[in-house]
DNA sequence: GCTGTCACTCGACAGGGGCGAGTGCTAATT
DNA sequence: AATTAGCACTCGCCCCTGTCGAGTGACAGC
């Protein structure tokens, strides 16, 4: 077989995908082969233009929603194109956006994730999210016990990160206030400056105390490892920009599902090094039109990951662009 | 002016309103005289029921949406039905269910809110919101200053309830981890055991340190002033029930934008002592088919607010019941 | 003051025709 | 063998129309 030629044709063929994808994305309306002769300025005639669509269908790159329609393409197109033929520019004044935003934004890490949310949301018009660092490998650095009722107790737990976990322990039996000092103080004793590891045993149980305070420390260490396990922070933003983004009120309210189950939302994001790109039924929910674009990020305190959620047909190189520059400049950020 | 018959013809008024009320509750659709009539069971005949819907639109609580359509009843008019025909009965099954929930639920205060708001979620089939106490007039239990950056420490405060509170603080200058110790212990020493009044001085600026150190604490007590200020937590659940509630996209985007300003939504089920129902206009936000029931509720850590946004046309009995229910049974079971 | 009746209004819905976009196929061309 | 021009065909969209029925307001009579 002739090797050039068969680029030629394989070269086209990308030109007319690429078409496909961008000027759906463009116009989310179906794609006629007229539409894809005048975006790619090929020196060909429609009905070529026709046959490569034809021959995209069979591949299973498009499909037409009905007879006469234009083209409309797959999961599998968008997947093709960002893999092979998506040039990931960056949008300089979007950048622009992004350090300023980093440089005029001072809070504590929950506020500043909520608030780069919102700004993932007005760089990209899709709702986003954002995962904090879990508390897995911090140090300790101060731990209270907080009576909250007779036999009710909050275990206060702060990081060398700044960090704050909480949660609630419920005694065995009533404690006096001095009872509960004593506990307090043994516990600082063995947690403070060890590091958070999930699984930690303290030995609280077998302290040598008095027996009502050592039954305590164990429902602590209990408290301790559920506080330790517990899935990070989820922060979402954006979610007002949802009636713009679906035009369908089902679909709307499946997104919402989604944003609400922060299982999913884990799973969803989650994983994958660097960033990533999920498509359609690449992802853990059946049956929407749904692609998220994600990334970790790396701070002082562990890693996180950010990511937007959006239609299968958005501006995948603007939106990576944006989500990649988001999570730098936040890593740059919180290593000062 | 006979006194007896003008109050049959009231009774009868106010037994025509309230079933327009609540079959348009029910239906959702303009409601006819010939529904008001099988409806109420009024021993008249349709030209009558007709003629009351004529006055009571003339008085401003029904609309027809165009000529030949039943009667909408207007917010004028469920405000009247909610202030003089609602009859506040409790749901006894649904009491079991609120009453489980709290005895089954053992979380710290945060999520214990968020927890709720999915329970009143369940409860209603409508979003619900949850106000978190303030920290004002709380007495400090503990603070710690964190260093997150060479020039950034994390003040974090924990109250007596339990309350944790972070703010960032932008040190003038890099400190050593002396200073910052330093300025930690003069921080608890002069700020532990004292109540958050919001305005709070507590005269660490001229503290007699060396002059970074004073300098630092400057900073820290402006930090200590932003966060007493601070607004309350708000915790929002069941936007995913949004979709079933009103049956336009534009309509769910606006109430998407509520709830993601915190500001709107601490308004709109704020002020008021006990039980507040707000509807139409009355709510600051213009022109959206929305109504608010929120209660408040008491618990040590200070007071809050629970409610739920709905559309005007909500089954106000059943929110009603399920709001009291659940601010009573919150305050109840954080009370122990 | 209530009722029965009747003409009238107006939206919802279904059917039908024309339009136009866009395709696939075929036969001709290079 | 690939490409092209031309053409018949399909099918959704839109507009128009007529019909139907729900519901009203008005009016005269009880």
């Amino acid at each position: 077989m002739d090797e050039r030629r068969t680029d030629d044709r394989d070269d086209r063929r990308d030109e007319v995908l690429r078409a496909l994808v961008e000027e759906h994305i463009r116009t989310g309306e179906p794609v006629s082969s007229k539409i894809v002769l005048e975006s790619t300025g090929l020196p060909v005639s429609g009905a070529t233009i026709r046959n490569e669509l034809a021959s995209l269908e069979r591949e299973g790159f498009a499909v037409q929603p009905h007879t006469s329609a234009g083209r409309v393409p797959t999961a599998r197109a968008y997947r093709y194109y960002v893999d092979h033929l998506s040039p990931a520019k960056l949008h300089s004044p979007q950048q622009r956006r992004i350090s300023d935003f980093f440089a005029s934004m001072h809070l504590e890490l929950g506020r500043l994730l909520k608030a780069t949310t919102e700004l993932l949301t007005d760089l990209t018009q899709y709702p986003s999210v954002a995962i904090g660092p879990g508390a897995t490998g911090e140090i300790v650095r101060a731990t209270h016990l907080v009576q909250t009722g007779a036999k009710t107790a909050l275990l206060v737990v702060v990081t060398a990160s700044g960090r704050v976990t909480q949660e609630l322990c419920r005694l065995p039996e009533p404690m006096t206030t001095k009872e509960l000092e004593r506990a307090e103080e043994v516990l600082a004793r063995a947690v403070v400056g060890k590091e958070i590891t999930g699984t930690g045993d303290f030995g609280l149980a077998t302290a040598d105390v008095p027996a009502p305070v050592r039954a305590a420390l164990g429902v602590v260490e209990d408290a301790l490892r559920d506080a330790s396990a517990r899935t990070a922070d989820i922060y979402v933003g954006g979610t007002r920009q949802m009636a713009n983004v679906w035009d369908s009120l089902s679909t709307v309210q499946r997104v919402l599902e989604v944003l609400e189950r922060e299982a999913t939302l884990l799973t969803m994001l989650g994983g994958a090094e660097g960033t990533s790109i999920r498509i359609g039924d690449e992802l853990p929910t059946d049956d929407v039109d749904l692609a998220v674009v994600s990334t970790g990020y790396e701070i002082a305190a562990g890693g996180g990951r950010v990511g937007v959620i959006g239609p299968m047909r958005m501006d995948y190189r603007k939106v990576i662009s944006a989500v990649e520059g988001v999570s730098r400049e936040l890593g740059d950020r919180m290593a000062d």
